[in-house]
DNA sequence: GATAAATGTTAGACGCTTCAAACAAATCAA
DNA sequence: TTGATTTGTTTGAAGCGTCTAACATTTATC
């Protein structure tokens, strides 16, 4: 049922999402400034979506998600949160370039690499302990080189 | 100096690199077979490609490429190659799922971000004798859920 | 309310990538 | 070597997403 869509037709509902505050609509204009195209771009990518009933939008109005443009546009958001977290939370890339790799990565993940990354992420992060520790080994061999041999092996081996 | 290419130039000079044996040059037919568009779109990158001097072809010959595309197509092998690493052997995605989403995400990764992703993917798998173990936790987790609180806590705060 | 400013739309164009159809060259096979 | 097959090119058209310029509507201001 849920035909693929473009990227460009992704950005434009994910955008949707992040820019309503509470439940107030959202404007063209917003939506213009937050993706970097002009309003013309924007009010075609409407009409576009409009017919295929993922927005609500009339003219001159406030643009607001069907249920079935909310769907897509949480999934989008989903992958996009996924991968952003993933760079800026475990390979501590810095968080601006986490956030735009991101936005053009998350047009490219299937649902189950976005499942298992989702994990992985809370793998590596759920333990609230754990956490901050194996990150500075990972942070020290990308610095420094440093193979934390010994330990890791040492505990693994136990198990 | 290096402009930027779009995905499908990029494409085109990566298909390149995966398709020669040996220094045997590439035929315009198995980049259209590997990248499954039709002839004509290859003849017509091809001619872009040229002029921008990226890769050797004239009329009915084959395709190679210059210095400066060798250049631009290894560095997208890499970011390719780390993706798909990452989602197979680490995520343990499906190898025909990482594949595909390795392709389509290589496009967007900054250099930072495959920089820092290479070094992960050494980090957690260049200790022959801890990997398995790792990704098995890992896997563990996937499909029951557990997380191994104890020992990695353990080992880790010894450190 | 009238008018200025801000916001949004329409129309038409362009670049990019792809394709099918028709044609040309190269290669194979007899 | 000549005809058939494979391979590659040209041409012209299409879809998509974007833009600018001109126009329309809404909103704010006096």
């Amino acid at each position: 049922m849920e035909t693929k869509h473009s990227a460009s037709m992704e950005d434009y509902l994910e955008s949707i999402i992040m820019l309503r505050e509470g439940n107030e609509a959202v404007r063209v204009s917003q939506m213009s400034k937050a993706l970097g195209v002009k309003m013309p771009s924007v009010t075609s990518a409407l009409r576009k979506l409009s017919q295929q009933g993922l927005v609500e939008h009339k003219r001159y109005g406030r643009v607001q998600l069907t249920p079935d443009g909310e769907k897509i546009a949480e999934d989008v958001f989903h992958r996009h949160e996924a991968l952003r977290r993933f760079l800026a939370e475990i390979l501590n890339v810095d968080p601006e370039i986490a956030a735009v790799d991101a936005c053009k990565m998350e047009h490219s993940v299937s649902p189950v690499t976005e499942e298992k990354l989702a994990k992985f992420i809370e793998f590596v992060l759920s333990r609230p302990k754990v956490q901050p520790e194996w990150l500075k080994l990972f942070d020290r061999y990308v610095n420094y080189g440093e193979i934390p041999q010994e330990c890791m092996t040492r505990c693994l081996r136990e198990e």
